[in-house]
DNA sequence: TCTGGGGTCCTAGGACCC
DNA sequence: TCTGGGGTCCTAGGACCC
């Protein structure tokens, strides 16, 4: 029996989210990103706005100049998030091999009849959840991805195996997926516009302009794609960044450095990594970006140790008198738990990992805020005074005036779901 | 116009080792 | 005087995707 690959994507998913959770929304342009006033880019809108010439990752600012009487709203991710899982269920039911990829998006590998299934599923989305799924159906990913692009928005669009290759060779090289603009244009001016032409370009001539990539473009190009579906990629970084409303100096970014170190502590510690690479984002006003990343002796996810690492390669790598846009902090080099030979090379330090897991306990219980390392890093707070080595816990009695506010605002303010008025960031 | 936040993979130079 | 060869790790930046 033909296997058949299928890739769903939910059309201008967040928008359509709000306009079907709001029925006067309906029929109007809708942008989900924020306040237009705020630095901000569009996270998606749409279709009423996309005929203004708005477009996802387009500043805020921009897509009100081309659309001034559009509704903005902020991103709901937690509603969306609930909103996906129950398309990802109804994809569930179809086939045992799903693959989510984003929160709009995941594919399918299904055996008979490729076409018949989509129907299915796009009528059950729409049925269940009112919202608009695209489908591509193809041989494999590649092309099943292809055809859910082209067939965009609403519909369905299937390649048989015997198809592809006529199908893809009149379209211009960017259609592919991994191949942006700048390799587009490099190619372009090699003579080289077309799926085609790359399909039947000469290896010697690719390998130069690709390096690396040209065996599996070209490969591609030719709608060959071997990639298994339902085989997710294991995880290899997890990062939290930043972007100020205004800019800051890097001593008024040590907070936020704290408080992004705390986050993304708890987010290792929720998957059961450990890190043995720390990499600091900065990026400054002129918008010019920099990394700076440290390999570590052994592998750490202690929100105090995180924010050590990440705070020295600011102090040691960003002059103090610039001002910057944004603070980043990631983690990489991951090591799982649950692997003995990982485990087996670090004895021993399985202390750090446990008060920090208790920390996590404790925060469960008395909210996100207790025992953090964020408070003696505001403005007025303890700061470079604090003593040293006496571990997380010891600042915890001690929260300042800002930090009891700033405990008891934004968080409890944007508690209820859209509760809060649009456009304020917690 | 003024540029989010979360990721993946590739390149390339230098250090370091045998 | 003219300066090996190969492998791996570390680091920084860029292209690309949603």
């Amino acid at each position: 029996m033909q296997r058949w690959v299928l890739h769903c994507d939910l059309d201008a998913f967040f928008a359509a989210v709000e306009q079907r959770d709001r029925p006067e929304l309906r029929g109007r342009p809708v942008i989900v990103g924020g306040d237009p006033g705020s630095r901000g880019v569009v996270a998606t809108c749409s279709y009423e706005a996309r005929a203004f010439g708005v477009r996802s990752a387009m500043p805020l600012a921009q897509a009100r100049r081309l659309c001034p009487h559009a509704v903005f709203l902020p991103v709901r991710r937690e509603r969306y998030a609930e909103v996906s899982r129950q398309v990802m269920a109804i994809l569930a039911r179809e086939s045992p091999v799903v693959e989510p990829v984003s929160i709009d998006e995941a594919y399918l590998e299904v055996a008979g009849d490729g076409v018949a299934a989509a129907r299915r599923l796009r009528e059950a989305v729409r049925r269940e959840v009112g919202l608009a799924m695209t489908v591509g159906v193809g041989p494999n990913r590649l092309v099943a991805k292809m055809a859910c692009q082209m067939a965009k928005p609403d519909g369905l669009l299937a390649v048989p195996p015997e198809g592809v290759q006529a199908w893809l060779a009149p379209q211009p090289v960017e259609a592919l997926p991994g191949l942006g603009p700048a390799t587009a244009q490099r190619l372009r001016r090699a003579g080289i516009a077309t799926l085609g032409q790359l399909a039947a370009a000469d290896p010697l001539v690719l390998q130069r302009l690709l390096k690396g990539r040209a065996a599996e473009l070209q490969a591609r190009a030719r709608g060959w794609d071997p990639r298994p579906v339902g085989v997710p990629a294991p995880t290899r970084s997890l990062s939290e960044e930043r972007t100020f409303g205004r800019d800051r100096q890097p001593a008024a970014v040590l907070p936020v450095l704290a408080e992004l170190c705390e986050e993304l502590g708890t987010r290792l510690r929720q998957h059961g990594y450990r890190a043995t690479q720390v990499t600091l984002k900065v990026r400054y006003a002129d918008f010019t970006t920099i990394t700076r990343s440290r390999a570590l002796p052994r592998p750490i996810c202690a929100d105090g140790e995180l924010f050590a690492v990440a705070r020295e390669l600011l102090a040691r790598h960003v002059p103090a008198d610039r001002w910057l846009r944004l603070v980043g902090v990631a983690a990489a080099g991951l090591v799982h738990r649950d692997d003995p030979q990982q485990l087996s090379l670090w004895p021993g330090d399985t202390r750090s990992l446990r008060l920090a897991e208790a920390v996590d306990r404790v925060r469960r219980r008395f909210g996100r805020r207790a025992l953090g390392l964020a408070a003696r890093w505001l403005p007025g707070g303890e700061g470079e005074a604090a003593p040293r080595g006496g571990g997380p816990d010891r600042t915890a009695g001690r929260a300042t005036p800002t930090a009891d506010r700033r405990r008891a605002g934004p968080a409890a303010a944007g508690a209820g779901a859209g509760g809060g008025r649009p456009w304020t960031r917690s």
